[in-house]
Parts: structure tokens; sequence; C-alpha cells
RNA sequence: GGGCCCGUAGCCUAGCCUGGAUAGGGCGUCGGCCUUCUAAGCCGAAGGUCAGGGGUUCGAAUCCCCUCGGGCUCACCA
């Protein structure tokens, strides 16, 4: 936050502008060798002359001036040392008077469509839809807090063979029986049982294709056990969705938008852009962009999947003349979104440079890939279930008097905070293995470890409350003597930045790892500097520096979904 | 075979876009710390040819090329 102020001691002596002199400076790896850093080696050239001796004319040169108090060369490097405690007033103050705001941008006056986690409703959502829902739910968060305004939407993917599979199983061996359990389960059930009667009855196949054709056509009957099932995967959902602070603004049905693209397809034809085959299929020939042939249209005159999803973008871009358009589907659809940006572009379209494909890496399981037709999966309601089940263990584990009101709330903040930490840490592009035994921990760099600071700030500032009342807002002056404590001021400082490189990159994992670095830091801190026996100035700074540090953890946290417990 | 992604200690991972000062963490292992603000914590130790090779550069985990290993994809399925 003081960097403008090295900029300009810098921009004279150096004759560089400001703009190169901003990306140039860099932050030392030891907080000892100083605040900011300037590498002196690109004078080198220049001035003729080692970096070395550079750094140590220019250490002589420039007088530090408030808030820097320092300036001193060390080997090619030009360090500077801030005023620690000006900074520290600086940061607490901005902080204790923004509150649920500190950190957050301001408005950007752009709009950003996210579309996720695009459901099929033949069975329930699993593991790889987890991933799914919390990175698009925590990039929704973190958007809105750097300035975006955000339009979540959900494209339900409502029909096609997959449902008629689950559909026709029920018809068959239902029973016309209501769903026993969750509904979308329910609906899942039937489509694992196709594939198991598939061996033995072959002509399930076209029995399935058939009632396609029927769904097409408007048969009564085959609609309305369609409407019926829909209804139950979809009023799952929602339950599930719930869970993982998944809202959406817009809902698009591929049910009622699959048939249109056409007329897209017949305009590019017409414009050149495509060509008919020997069969009368409309490709588009995209080798110049190693992306081969692609059929756009069939024959017949029905649309295949690019068709629908040409549409969608324009339809949505209609609907929202948003700015930004970002899909969050897994990376094995890579290509898929190449050739539909590259065909959106090819069509004209002014929006297709504004579509963004955020891949996400695949989930494996110890012995290899989720399949859900063979039943091989983590539902998430399941993975719910038992992360509260371990958080319920470890609470009572702690804890023998809680009442089950207790007991129930905190196994939901803590399995949850677990779960939704242990997926956004990771980058989004990298694939992982869930470990059912042990892949959720509790302890190192997870949720509960970053709630957990957080309770006990809330812990010391509740004690203190009883004595006298603290209130952060009197605090006038600070008086920081120990380097955990400038630490946390540092990345406190830097918390704006994080928010900008997350929402900039689409992605999470930074925030995930900011508030671990944060909370690793107050950890260390804790340790060491004691807030309640401390007296006088110190104390009081103390308590406003962990209050402080409570509001940067939960906003952090609030970005990515994860609660933030008073006690655990 | 073509395209894309990935390869960092026994295991997992950050850093790579925007090249710089001893490559950060975590799990596991070993050794310490609860009459002191919640030990879901802290401190210490051991553990690395940043897959391999070449190049660019004063300087490469980071940029470029090649090789090897793994994944995804190249359907008139969605």
């Amino acid at each position: 936050m003081f960097k403008k102020e090295v900029i300009k001691l810098l921009a004279k002596p150096t004759g560089l502008p400001e703009g190169e002199l901003d990306s140039l400076i860099e932050i030392p790896p030891d907080s000892k060798m100083g605040d900011f850093a300037f590498p002196c080696f690109v004078l080198a050239k220049s001035m003729k002359k080692a970096p070395n001796a550079i750094a140590e004319e220019l250490a002589k040169k420039i007088k530090p001036k408030t808030p820097i108090s320092e300036v001193k060369a060390i080997g090619p490097y030009l360090n500077f040392f801030v005023d620690k405690n000006k900074m520290a007033e600086n940061v607490i103050k901005d902080i204790i008077k923004c509150d649920v705001c500190y950190g957050s941008l301001a408005p950007k006056k752009k709009k950003v469509m996210v579309e996720y986690p695009a459901p099929n409703t033949n069975k329930p959502l699993h593991l790889g839809h987890v991933r799914n829902m919390l990175l698009g739910s925590s990039i929704c968060n973190i958007l809105g807090f750097a300035g975006y305004e955000v339009i979540p939407a959900n494209l339900v993917n409502d029909r096609g063979i997959h449902i008629c599979k689950s559909m026709l199983a029920y018809q068959k061996w239902g029973n016309n029986k209501a769903p026993d359990k969750k509904s979308d389960h329910f609906v899942g059930e039937y489509y694992v049982l196709y594939s198991k009667k598939l061996g033995e009855h072959p002509e399930l196949e076209e029995e399935a294709k058939e009632m396609l054709r029927k769904w097409e056509a408007g048969d009564k009957e085959v609609l309305a056990l369609w409407r019926k099932m829909n209804k139950w995967a979809l009023d799952g959902y929602k339950q599930t969705y719930a869970l993982f602070d998944v809202h959406h603004k817009k809902t698009y049905y591929e049910s009622e938008t699959y048939k249109h693209g056409k007329e897209i397809i017949l305009e590019g034809l017409k414009k050149g852009l495509f060509y008919k085959d020997e069969e009368g299929a409309i490709v588009a020939n995209l080798e110049k962009d190693k992306l081969g042939k692609k059929v756009m249209l069939r024959a017949d005159g029905t649309s295949v999947y690019i068709t629908q999803d040409l549409y969608l973008a324009k339809i949505k871009f209609d609907d929202f003349k948003m700015d930004k358009s970002v899909y969050i589907v897994a990376n094995e659809q890579i290509y898929h979104f190449k050739v539909l940006f590259k065909v959106l572009d090819m069509l004209g379209f002014a929006y297709a440079k504004n579509c963004y494909h955020l891949a996400y890496g695949m989930i494996y399981l110890p012995d290899g890939r989720m399949k859900s037709r063979e039943g091989k999966v983590v539902e998430a309601d399941d993975l719910v279930e038992e992360m509260k089940g371990v958080a319920e263990a470890e609470i009572k584990k702690r804890h023998k008097d809680l009442d089950k009101k207790e007991v129930d709330k905190r196994k939901e903040i803590i399995g949850m905070g677990a779960l939704k930490f242990f997926v956004l840490k990771f980058d989004p592009m990298k694939d992982f293995v869930y470990n059912p035994e042990e892949s959720i921990s509790f302890e190192g760099e997870t949720g509960p470890y970053v709630q957990y600071a957080h309770a006990r700030i809330c812990s010391i500032l509740r004690k203190e409350a009883n004595e006298s009342k603290f209130n952060p807002e009197k605090i006038k002056k600070f008086e920081f003597n120990n380097e955990k404590e400038f630490r946390l001021i540092k990345l406190m400082a830097n918390f704006s930045n994080a928010v900008n490189d997350a929402a900039e990159n689409y992605k999470p994992s930074l925030m995930a790892r900011y508030v671990l670095d944060l909370a690793q830091a107050f950890n260390e801190f804790y340790h060491e500097c004691p807030v309640l026996k401390a007296e006088g100035k110190e104390k009081e700074s103390r308590l406003a520096l962990i209050y402080s540090v409570k509001t940067v953890l939960r906003n952090a946290l609030d970005l990515l979904g994860i609660k933030s417990p008073e006690e655990m």
C-alpha cells in the first residue's frame, strides 16, 4: 500500500517512468530484508556498472521520507523499509471502517454471466458437480466482490436419449410408484437399472430411441412421464443446490431450445462459411485452426450439440447484453468450446471474444474414473452427510456437554467448511484423486484450520468484552513491536490484491491460499504474542489487530462460501 | 497420429501468465510444547537432479525447442 511512495522516491534518480517502476518493484522474500525491493539489474547495461554498485549509489542518493523509514542496498537490490506502525494504523482503520466490504473493489460497470453446473436430469449430482458447483458459486462471490455485476445462470439438460433411459426403466419396472427417497436419487436408480437390464435385454436400446422419437413428436403419455420424472430430478437438485449456495438468476432448459439454432447455421451456409457434404449435412471446415471438420446441422435438418450451444450463446447475449460469459464445464469439453467460440467468431458475433470456458480437472476415485451408469459414483448428498458425520465425531471428542441443536449447527458449518475448502484449494485445472478414506482431513491445510483461527479470535474478544467492553473504533494509537504482528498487517493490506487475482483468473484457489496464509500467520502470532495478558497500548493494539484479522478471515471465507464459526 | 492439459521431497500442493536474493506449505515420519487467550494449534529435525536434455538471458521451476511419462480429446452423444 506504500508502493506509490517507493515509486516516487525512485522516479528521479533512476530516470525510469512510474509505470515501469511499478512492475519492477518486488517484495523481498524475507521481511527482514525490507518491505519493497528494486532490483538494479535493469540499469546495469545503460549505466555500465555492476548492479551492486548501482544499488549502493542509489542508497546514498535517496533520502527516506515518511512513510518510508529506511533505504538500504543489499547486494544488487535496493531495499525499502516502511514505517510499520504507520502502515498498521492505516490498515486497521481501513478494515474497521469498511468491515464486510474490506477488500472489495470498486464497481466496474461490467456484467459477467457465469453458467453452471448444467446438470442432466437423469441422475443425482455427483462429486464432479460438487467441484463445478463450488467453483461456480465461489467465482460468483469473488466476481461480485471484485466489482462485477454477476448473472449466475444454469442450463438444464433435460431431454435426450439418456433421459429416456431412466424413463424407460421406470415405465417398465417402476410400478408407477412415488419416490421413497430423495427424488433425484430415485430417478437415478432407474438410470442404473436400465444399464443393468441392457445386458439381457439388448432391445432396450431401440425402445429408448423410440421413446425419444415419441417425446419429440409430443406423445402425451411420454411427455407426462417426462414431466413427472424431470420434476423429481429438479426438486432433488434444489435441495442440493441449497447445500452448496447455488443460486441462479436465469435458467435455460434444453427442452425449450434444442430445436433452435438451425437459422443461424443456414445463415452461415448462405454466407459461404459452411458447406454441405455428400449426404447433405452442413459442415464447418476448421482445419486451418487445427480443429478439423465439424458437423453443424444433420442432413435431416435436426440440430446437434453445437447447434444448440450456438443458439444459446446468442439468446444469452440478447437477454442480458453482458460483457463476458463464463462457462464452467469440465476440461474434457475443451475441444467443444474451442469450436463453439471459433464458429461464433466466424459468424460475426462480436461477443465471441467475450466467451470464456473455465475448464476444470477431473476428480478420480482411487480405482479410476467415476461411472454413473455403473453406479460407481460419489454422490453429492452422500458426501455432505459423510462430512457432517466426521465433523460430529470431532466435535464430540472435544465437547461432552453440547446439546444436540448446537452439535447439529457446528457439524454443518465445520463439515461443509472442510468439504468446500478441500475442493477449492486445488487449482481448478488440476485433476485430483478423491480418496473417501483419507482425503478430507480437519488438520493442516483445511477449512477447519482456518475456521479454528477465527473461533480463537472470537473467544479472546468474548473474554475481553466481559471485562471492559472492547470497542475497536475507539483505539487511536497503535504500538506494535513483533514481526508476527507486522506479518499479519502486511497480509491484510494485500487482501484486495488477492481478491483481484482470484477474480481476474477465475481461481478461488488463490483465495483459499490467501486465507490459509492469514490463518497460519495468526496462529503463529497467537502462540508468540499474548493478547489478554498484554497491557496498555500493546493490549489495545493487539485487540484491534485480532479484530481486524477476524474481519478479513470472515470476508475471505465468505467468498469461498465457508462459514466462520464463533466457537468450535 | 493431431490438438490441449499436467509432471515440483514417500504422498499432496504453491510459485510458472508478468524470469531475479536460501523453491513456500501441508500430510506422513522423528523429537519437543497444554497449572498461561480452545493442542482442529505451535516449535524443531530429516526429506528436492523443480521429469530429462538443449537453447535464450548477467540470471530459468518460470520463456522457447526436443524427448520421456500420465490424462483428456479428435462422434451427424450431450
